[in-house]
RNA sequence: GGGAGCAUAGCUCAGCUGGGAGAGCAUCUGCCUUACAAGCAGAGGGUCACAGGUUCGAGCCCUGUUGUUCCCACCA
């Protein structure tokens, strides 16, 4: 073995070899226990950043540890390519705006665009060691993706969970596209509450506002039932100032008696109560905003202008007017889009649904179905199931997204739907050939494309598209920020679908941060967590060795001053394995020497670290397992048992072949299970040294495809032993350091009390002396 | 406003079902020891956020307080 690892030529040394190798193939034809894995299908929205690489690289551990289990390890790998962050990154790279050009060549542009990044993405896995098979790869802008997709889609109507209706939605201005709940963020902006006279009979009553600019689209007013105040006003009418028409004043238990004044306007549509009131009272729509985001050119003072430049002009207005009894300036949260940041509006228009209000009960009850790791994200998905107030929209008036399969008559205006062996379609390309109910043969295609999350909600399906059952699938992995719409949506569609739930556990990750609360975005081009550039850097085993060291779910900060304490660690391993080897070079591997209780020893902690790390890694306790590791490694391998057998291995004429032969074993057993325990998490270093060294004696052609030894008992009183002979040994140390003497340094005499263990300190004797160089060893 | 996580050494954190306060880094001291000075050995350093309670015994369980991060709600 070379003095020094060369990382950047050996781990793509070693990526060859697998790839060439098929070494992570899935075994298609066995009947083995299937472990099945729903990796996250990134976005192509851009560069890549350390928080993939940190959680990614958190699921790949357990995908290697489960194959080292025997697990027949499915391990898939997908691009979610359609949708709104790879049309943003369009128009960002290539500086144009949708609507500029038509509709194919844009689409055209989004295809070469993911093309290109997915191979840079797909590179980027390999180079950091993934374990993915490649063959079972899905971008969900695909045609076979699409075709699974419509279908399912097509099934849900069947079902009657998915259907289409005219209705106030949320909607973002700025990408022109109606949006779901779970796209929603907050933003805290200023603002003004404005205080107006709203005129009942001759007695003016105050309401208070922040959008004043929907004063037009007002259609009543709400007072508490229980308010007292204003009772009296219940029943009649008001007039809307500026506009002076007149609107009931009604009462609903929504209203809260001391905010504001007590009396609310409701407009169409300037919040979500605001259209919930609209279908529970049955009350008019006055269109006041247009899906453009300007006010609508027939309204007064305001039309064709911007929603902020309205408020401002009706404010002028009403002070202007002596209507505006007070203005105060408040910083107050709206919902934004987050995909544009841009505040979103309700506007009303006809848009496909899927039902999740009706079943809310059976998705919290999915909750408690599945294991969560860490359990507390269950929390999460709960509040935000209990919290949902909108059916789940799925149409997106977009262009780069999987298309509706469906046309509307031109007559009746009812929707028919693609045939399945018609799928995928693009009903804008393709005409329905058929007859509506009502006699008519013209239709008109459905121009809507799918919300991204409606396709990626069935990666369980998509990933069945190879014919092998793997539903439930074992586990799905992913960050906790899209529990509300990764993980309810999947859930959603495989209950709907399957009558199942999607998978048996969810291992969530958490992300890295710059420093306290900011999340590193992947538009900050930061050189320092340029995953590509760390790699290249500190390499490949480097960083996964780092991001295995943080508890699961829980996000962690990026320094590189974390890199040198792996790094540190990479090279101690290579060395140790370097000094090992050299001293096994003419094992016998086919005999069993009779053994010293030191040598036992370390092969029992092996044995022990076995078993404990494959318990933590059960559940997926990746920091834990390395934890227990490197205590085996650095603490009694390398500190303790590397310098107790040295002397026995460098010279055998004094402690005998026999000892030597003793110690060789122990040594390879030793480190072939450390290597074997490090693989999940530096692949490279322990594939080639298993590669220069282990694989001449042992079967598999990879260590990757070597099994974890299966450990159910340990000998306890072999660890004990352990336990004082290191007790011994740290005493020894100490007594040295304190008087400034060197390791080497020799000692008249070393006394050893007894314990329960005297037969076996009598043959760790020689040993003993060897590593303290004591002229004579008693024991007491 | 509701909920969750966290609060332990200078820093980053581990401490499972209650019984010894720990690791790495940093600091200090010593050591070239035929794998590794990118190393090794050793030392110092903590009122376990605060206040109560349960218990023979609390970092751990219960109640409350404070700080902090996150999730959700909050557009009248």
């Amino acid at each position: 073995m070379e003095k020094h690892y060369n990382f950047l030529q050996i781990e793509k040394q070693m990526q060859k070899m697998w790839a060439d190798e098929k070494t992570y193939q899935f075994d298609r034809n066995t009947d083995g226990k299937i472990y099945s894995i729903d990796t996250p299908p990134p976005t192509v929205s851009g560069s890549l950043h350390i928080g993939h690489l940190f959680s990614y690289t958190q699921a790949e551990i357990i995908a290697r540890f489960r194959r080292m289990q025997g697990d027949n390890v499915f391990y898939p790998f997908g691009f979610d390519d359609n949708g709104l962050p790879t049309e943003r990154l369009v128009e960002r790279e290539e500086k144009l705006r949708t609507n500029t050009l038509p509709r194919s060549e844009f689409i055209n542009k989004c295809m070469n665009t993911t093309e290109k990044y997915e191979a840079q993405f797909k590179e980027f896995w390999n180079s950091l060691g993934f374990s993915v098979d490649w063959s079972a790869m899905y971008q969900t802008i695909s045609p076979e993706v699409r075709k699974i997709s419509q279908e399912l889609f097509i099934e849900l109507v069947k079902m009657g969970k998915a259907y289409a209706k005219e209705s106030p939605v949320l909607w973002c201005t700025e990408c022109q596209t109606s949006i779901a709940q779970a796209e929603l963020d907050t933003a805290d902006i200023e603002s003004s509450f404005n205080y107006l006279p709203f005129m009942v009979d001759n007695e003016a009553i105050t309401v208070a506002t922040t959008r004043p600019e929907l004063l037009y689209g007002c259609v009543c007013l709400f007072v508490h039932p229980d308010d007292e105040r204003n009772q009296k006003y219940v029943g009649k009418s008001a007039l809307v100032p500026l506009y002076n028409y007149e609107i009931p004043i009604l009462t609903d238990e929504k209203v809260c008696i001391d905010k504001g004044t007590g009396v609310v306007m409701c407009a169409t549509f300037g919040d979500s109560t605001d259209a919930e009131w609209f279908k529970e009272h049955n009350l008019p729509y006055l269109k006041v905003i247009l899906p453009s985001g300007l006010i609508a050119g027939d309204i007064p003072f305001i039309g064709g202008m911007k929603v902020h430049t309205a408020r401002k002009e009706i404010i002028r207005l009403l002070n202007e007017n002596g209507l505006l009894l007070k203005s105060q300036n408040i910083i107050h949260t709206v919902g934004v889009h987050e995909r544009c940041g841009k505040g979103i509006e309700i506007i009303p228009s006809r848009q496909w649904y899927i039902d999740i209000l009706t079943d809310k009960e059976r998705f919290l009850k999915a909750a408690d179905e599945i294991n969560w790791y860490p359990a507390h994200m269950k929390n999460r998905y709960i509040a935000w199931v209990e919290n949902l107030k909108w059916d789940w929209c799925i149409s997106r008036q977009r262009y780069f997204g999987v298309p509706f399969p469906v046309w509307y008559c031109k007559e009746c205006g009812k929707p028919v739907f693609a045939k399945s062996e018609q799928l995928p379609v693009n009903p804008l390309e393709t005409m329905y050939e058929g007859i509506c109910e009502c006699g008519c043969k013209e239709f008109v295609p459905e121009s809507a494309v799918f919300d991204t999350w409606a396709t990626s909600s069935i990666t369980p399906q998509i990933n069945e598209r190879l014919g092998i059952k793997l539903t439930p699938m074992s586990m799905r992995t992913q960050a906790h920020e899209i529990i509300r719409t990764w993980t309810f949506y999947t859930i959603v569609r495989s209950l709907y679908h399957t009558g199942e739930l999607p998978w048996k556990d969810l291992m969530i990750c958490g992300f890295v941060l710059a420093k306290k609360g900011e999340k590193i975005s992947k538009s900050k081009s930061n050189n320092e967590f340029d995953p590509k550039y760390l790699i290249e850097t500190y390499s490949a085993d480097v960083l996964r060795y780092w991001s295995a060291g943080s508890r699961l779910g829980t996000d962690t900060f990026f320094s590189t001053y974390e890199m040198t304490i792996s790094k540190r660690f990479i090279t101690k391993l290579w060395n140790a394995s370097k000094f090992a080897i050299s001293h096994l070079q003419d094992i016998d591997i086919n005999q069993i020497p009779p053994l010293l209780p030191v040598d036992r020893w370390i092969i029992e902690r092996t044995n022990e670290t076995i078993m404990k790390s494959a318990e933590l890694l059960y559940e997926y306790e990746i920091g834990s397992a390395r934890h227990e590791i490197d205590e085996l490694f650095w603490k009694d391998f390398c500190d303790n048992y590397v310098e107790i057998v040295k002397e026995r291995l460098y010279q055998p004429d004094i402690h005998g072949t026999e000892t030597r032969k003793s110690g060789q074993y122990a040594l390879y057993y030793s480190l072939l299970g450390i290597l074997k325990l490090y693989s999940i998490y530096i692949p490279h270093m322990t594939e080639y040294i298993y590669q220069e060294f282990f694989k001449q004696y042992e079967k598999e052609k990879s260590i990757h495809l070597s099994k974890w030894k299966k450990q159910t008992t340990i000998n306890e009183k072999l660890i004990d032993f352990g336990k004082q002979l290191k007790n011994v040994i740290s005493d020894m140390r100490k007594y040295k350091s304190e008087n400034s003497l060197s390791m080497r340094a020799e000692i008249e005499k070393l006394e050893i009390k007894l314990g329960n263990f005297e037969e076996w300190f009598k043959q760790t004797e020689k040993d003993i002396k060897a590593c303290s160089n004591a002229k004579i060893i008693e024991f007491k």
